[in-house]
RNA sequence: GCGCGCGUGGCGGAACGGCAGACGCGCCGGACUUAGGAUCCGGUCCCGCAAGGGGUGGAGGUUCAACUCCUCUCGCGCGCACCA
């Protein structure tokens, strides 16, 4: 709730200021999770997703938010689905074209091939597939299966064999996000790696849009940060090293390219393709024995217990290209089959963890690099400095800096084509298909060409939604089958094709759901132009005052979530919003300008809530004991919304007792104890005796007082000023300061409590409409709806006050503070300071060296 | 190990470089009450009768003035982690 009630305040603080606001609210359905717990219920999953639904509506309906349920949507419909997997398709007959830098409907890809002679020497098109477009209708099967292959290896659905994260007790396999330290995200099964095929999204075509992209939203840092580091983008070089008569090379990748001629060794995956082909006769035993036991280890084993190194030697050499020098090709584990080429030069001087493995297998160590500072040890220093040792027969960089030397060898290896300036990143594509009931079916069919080739073809846009069919039994299998796989006369069709029995994540359907709500019912598309552009186009809208006017960029204006979906979801999102930009689909590269991450509300023992800690405060509860707006007040009040903060019980009563005093102030007390009696006596009467409660004799339809103008102003500019940045918490305790100082009125003038009660209603709107129907009734007011009564704007010339207090300091210690008139100059305020008793207790005797004025805040006379 | 964030009363937390502790909880005292776990009034950072002194994890620095800016350091939380 403490994210909604954030939003829903907002919301409504908006939308008194004359905005149109968007507010939804969906239930993102499909997935793991509510399968899981379908299975462990014994029940359908579409069941337990009902009444999941219904729960969760009833709770988020009881804390009162102003949601337009008109656009209630939930991914697991049909009517939505159907657009998740239309964006599908999309992606599937789309390529990335690294020109353009941008993705393209998968027909220029066809046309580029046959219009543009450059673009096909990039692709290395072989020379009979050149041809006009149409000649390729008349193909022979060979030539047309190898120009399929030729596209659906550029598509950005495209299918891959590859090793991926299965997981047995899930009977899925799962993305790499999903997985974490060696276990699956949901559940925290172990997870181990297995060569499957699999449909992948061609997300790191976007690594660097993602990468740079961040710097043009508002999100927090360490989110950033987070989505930074997935990605994981590191720029070096990767070198050509040959091996002597042998027509093999390897290719490794470096950031530092500068200390080539300190590699004394070079380091293969052990999953590397060349082990085999390189090894002698006389290592072959022990490289594969070594191969065999890091294939038994778990990801987990050879990551967490890898504080010794291990490898074998393979026998045999490359040749290290600066210097010509034969060095030894090893294999070991702490060299990653996923991450560069899967191999490296070995560089132990100036690399920890070369460092740690020469040492234990007794290989050179070769000092390349000088610390800048002489007192610092050689040995494993990996900072910059200046090259040593650097110097060929053909090129030197001894002397150089570490960035100059960088320049210079890359520009050098160039040259000789033994090497080229790379980015590398840690982003791997998503693996997109899962083996499981509860999600959206691929739009797909399966074929076979006339050389019994199979291959994979779109469904047409008329064929969506495709319906998972009904099963009985949709639990996983234990071979990796997927359950739709059981619905033979589903996934055979009458064409003698064969249907994709695969499903999507969950992550689907969450893609893009912002994007359904701003035209929830559209049965033409996704979302209509109009309505897009309406809610997210540029330019911003300008009555959007959260958006930063500085950014180009909009979008959604506020997205409040949690800091758990920083390389999921969110990352998602970010990827499908961009392909859809490309393609023309969405005005906006980014999806959600501003989001903030709520902080977890934890138990009232300072520990995380769950159940076996049996420290779960749930929502129902609170509410029930007193009520929405004390249980919405107190969920803003207990602190910054980011900030991570224990629930407490009796921080709850506080703001329950403050309602109370918003009671009193404007009920006749008399009146409550009249009701309170004929609610015993006449409790059939019910309602009806809400009319006795009368509001307090004091409130009066009269001109307000300076003094009371200033509370109310305080009030507003303050309220104002922090939902303006998010900062709830302060704005409550305005709202208090106010009510405490009107609890002292004499006349309560109806007026400035009508301004009250718009400020207090995001806050706690139903106590606000109630107080705001009584003042309407007993002062024949128009009966202007709260939520939409105009927000009171502030007015500064009321809170200018004609005498003010300025603190006193002498050396900057508070020794006094006086009333001077607001408009006394500098001059003035100094004297007065000066003829202060208490100032001159500590001036006395002394010299005043000087005199520091702030108008309007400070006098601090400096003494020596 | 690297990155990000955070350290303020008994507690949750306030403070554009300008009166440290707003507001709330708790606690202490009083009023009203048969009663109070309701409500209202007053008090509540520490030492001190007071005058005054000390105080924002610790040590330095910049400044007339530092919770706020800088350097180092300690502690806590989160994230990443053999990524070449």
């Amino acid at each position: 709730p403490e994210g909604y009630t954030a939003t829903d305040i907002l919301a409504r603080y908006k939308r008194a200021q004359g905005f149109n606001v968007l507010h939804p609210m969906g239930w993102d359905a499909f997935g793991l999770p509510a399968e899981q717990f379908a299975i462990k219920t014994g029940q359908h999953p579409r069941q337990t997703t009902e009444a999941n639904i219904a729960t969760f509506k009833r709770q988020i309906q009881s804390l009162g938010f102003s949601y337009d349920w008109s656009r209630e949507l939930a991914t697991t419909d049909p009517d939505y689905f159907k657009w998740t997997q239309w964006i599908f398709l999309k992606l599937y007959n789309s390529y990335f074209d690294p020109e353009l830098n941008k993705a393209q409907a998968i027909e220029l890809l066809e046309d580029a091939l046959s219009d543009n002679p450059k673009r096909k020497e990039e692709w290395k098109v072989n020379a009979y597939l050149i041809g006009t477009h149409d000649a390729w209708k008349n193909f022979t099967s060979e030539q047309k299966s190898f120009r399929r292959e030729f596209v659906d290896r550029r598509r950005l659905a495209y299918v891959s064999e590859q090793p991926v994260w299965w997981c047995e007790q899930l009977g899925t396999v799962l993305a790499n996000e999903e997985v974490v330290d060696g276990k699956s995200e949901v559940g925290g099964f172990p997870v181990v790696r297995k060569p499957m095929r699999q449909w992948m999204l061609r997300i790191t075509a976007y690594a660097e849009k993602l990468l740079t992209d961040l710097d043009t939203i508002d999100w927090s840092d360490s989110l950033k940060e987070m989505q930074r580091n997935w990605i994981g983008r590191s720029e070096g070089a990767e070198v050509e090293f040959r091996i002597p008569n042998s027509e093999f090379r390897i290719t490794v990748f470096t950031t530092r390219p500068d200390t080539l001629f300190g590699a004394t060794y070079m380091v293969l995956a052990p999953e590397h393709k060349l082990v085999d082909r390189i090894t002698t006769p006389e290592q072959r035993e022990a490289v594969s024995k070594y191969k065999t036991e890091v294939a038994k280890k778990s990801d987990l084993e050879r990551t967490e217990l890898a504080k010794e190194k291990t490898g074998v030697f393979t026998g045999a050499y490359a040749i290290n290209p600066v210097n010509g020098e034969e060095i030894p090709i090893w294999i070991a584990d702490y060299v990653l089959a996923s991450y560069g080429t899967g191999a490296i030069m070995a560089v132990p001087a100036h690399d920890t963890r070369d460092f740690e493995f020469a040492t234990k297998f007794n290989l050179p160590i070769v000092q390349v690099v000088e610390p800048p500072d002489p007192k610092i040890d050689w040995r494993g220093f990996v900072g910059d400095g200046t090259s040593v040792n650097s110097t060929g027969p053909e090129i030197s960089i001894t002397g150089l800096p570490t960035a100059e030397a960088k320049k210079k060898i890359n520009a050098w290896l160039e040259s000789k084509r033994l090497g080229k300036k790379t980015i590398n990143y840690k982003l791997r594509d998503w693996l997109f298909s899962r083996q499981r009931y509860w999600g959206e079916p691929f739009p797909i069919v399966w074929k076979r060409d006339a050389s019994g080739n199979l291959y994979h073809e779109a469904l047409p846009e008329s064929a969506l939604p495709v319906l998972p069919p009904e099963l009985t039994d949709y639990k996983p299998t234990a071979t990796g089958e997927p359950p739709l796989a059981r619905a033979k006369g589903w996934v055979n069709l009458p064409d003698g094709s064969t249907r994709e029995t695969n499903t999507m994540p969950q992550w689907a359907g969450s893609c893009w759901y912002y994007l359904r709500f701003l035209d929830a019912k559209n049965p033409r598309a996704f979302v209509g132009k109009e309505a897009e552009s309406y809610w997210m186009g540029t330019p911003p809208n300008p009555k959007s005052e959260i958006r930063n006017p500085k950014s180009a960029t909009p979008g959604v204006d506020l997205y409040v979530g949690g800091t758990e979906h920083a390389v999921l979801h969110l990352l998602y999102a970010r990827f499908w919003h961009k392909v859809l930009f490309d393609l023309g689909y969405v005005s906006t590269p980014e999806p959600f300008f501003k989001l903030v991450n709520q902080g977890m509300v934890l138990g009232e023992d300072n520990q995380k809530m769950s159940k076996s800690r049996g420290n779960v405060i749930p929502v129902d509860a609170p509410v029930q004991e007193v009520g929405t707006d004390a249980f919405r007040l107190y969920e803003m009040f207990m602190g910054p919304l980011e900030m991570v903060k224990p629930w407490s019980t009796q921080g709850v009563e506080g703001v329950y007792r403050f309602l109370g005093r918003v009671w009193r102030l404007f009920v006749d007390e008399k009146s409550e104890t009249e009701f309170e009696q004929a609610e015993t006596t006449e409790p059939q009467k019910g309602a009806g005796l809400l009319n006795l409660i009368r509001l307090d004799s004091a409130i009066k339809d009269v001109t307000a007082i300076s003094a009371q103008l200033k509370t109310l102003h305080a009030c507003i500019k303050k309220v104002t000023e922090d939902l303006d940045n998010f900062r709830f918490n302060t704005a409550i305790s305005a709202l208090m300061v106010f009510v405490n100082d009107a609890m002292t009125w004499e006349t309560k003038p109806v007026s400035v409590l009508r301004d009250f009660l718009i400020l207090l209603q995001p806050f706690a709107p139903h106590l606000a409409e109630e107080l705001w129907e009584k003042l309407n009734l007993a002062f024949s007011l128009q009966p202007l709806a709260l939520p939409y009564a105009p927000w009171p704007k502030f007015d500064p010339a009321l809170l200018v006050e004609s005498e003010i207090e300025i603190p006193v300091q002498v050396n900057g210690k508070l020794r006094d503070v006086i009333k001077v008139p607001a408009n006394a100059d500098n001059a003035a305020v100094e004297a007065a300071a000066k003829a202060s008793e208490k100032v001159q207790q500590f001036t006395a005797g002394k010299t005043v060296k000087k005199v520091i004025v702030v108008p309007k805040k400070l006098v601090n006379i400096v003494v020596a």
